[in-house]
DNA sequence: CGAGTTTGACCAGCGC
DNA sequence: GCGCTGGTCAAACTCG
């Protein structure tokens, strides 16, 4: 499957993890909104998110103190905001010990962050071709420190680095968020 | 010496 | 208005 507005990994394959779930769904609903070209509509997103959606709110409604009622709803109003503040984001799983994965890009980090709710902190780049308004985030999944989760922000104006792709092996366990839900997540699928 | 990284400061948005 | 949080800036620093 082609990626409608770019691709901002060139050295993957994409497979969707329908069991992957790094934020819940409103951090998932930031990503992929109706909309933007991944063919996901409201009813495929609340489907794949929905279990740990639940699960999620009702921890944090219990961490505070408020009801799980309370806590969806303003889950809810949260996730119709974010369906407003769209962009061409995408995000990767992959299970690395590397944080930083070549994938094609010369990128020149500009700022780190510890995060909320994350013993991890969240690094991020902006890629170093002048006038390329890429940029991207990297964390470790705070569930599974295995695992890191990488958010591309905006398209390339220009071509990926090639004589750099080498480098990342294909041992990852590389999962990808994609409309095409009945994809399955797989391992080692770099295409480098 | 230039390119990239580190890290504290700053700012904007949001909820209370 | 205030505090919290995420994102960015920029000076200092490191490295090749």
């Amino acid at each position: 499957m082609e990626y409608p507005a770019g691709n901002p990994n060139p050295t993957h394959s994409f497979h969707l993890d329908e069991n992957f779930d790094p934020f819940g769904l409103e951090q998932l609903s930031d990503y992929f909104l109706p909309g933007d070209g991944f063919g996901l509509d409201d009813t495929a997103m609340e489907t794949m998110a929905a279990s740990s959606w639940s699960e999620r709110a009702h921890q944090d409604a219990n961490a505070s103190g408020i009801s799980h009622a309370t806590e969806c709803k303003r889950r809810e109003n949260e996730l119709r905001k974010k369906k407003v503040q769209r962009g061409s984001r995408v995000a990767f799983r992959t299970k690395s010990e590397l944080e930083v994965m070549d994938d094609g890009y010369k990128w020149r980090k500009y700022g780190k962050k510890s995060v909320k709710n994350s013993p991890n902190p969240r690094n991020y780049y902006r890629c170093s071709v002048v006038g390329c308004p890429v940029k991207k985030r990297v964390e470790r999944d705070r569930d599974d420190f295995s695992y890191v989760i990488t958010t591309y922000e905006g398209v390339h104006n220009h071509n990926h680095n090639n004589e750099t792709t080498a480098s990342f092996s294909s041992s990852s366990n590389l999962c990808y968020y994609y409309a095409d839900r009945a994809s399955n997540c797989s391992n080692s699928s770099s295409s480098s």
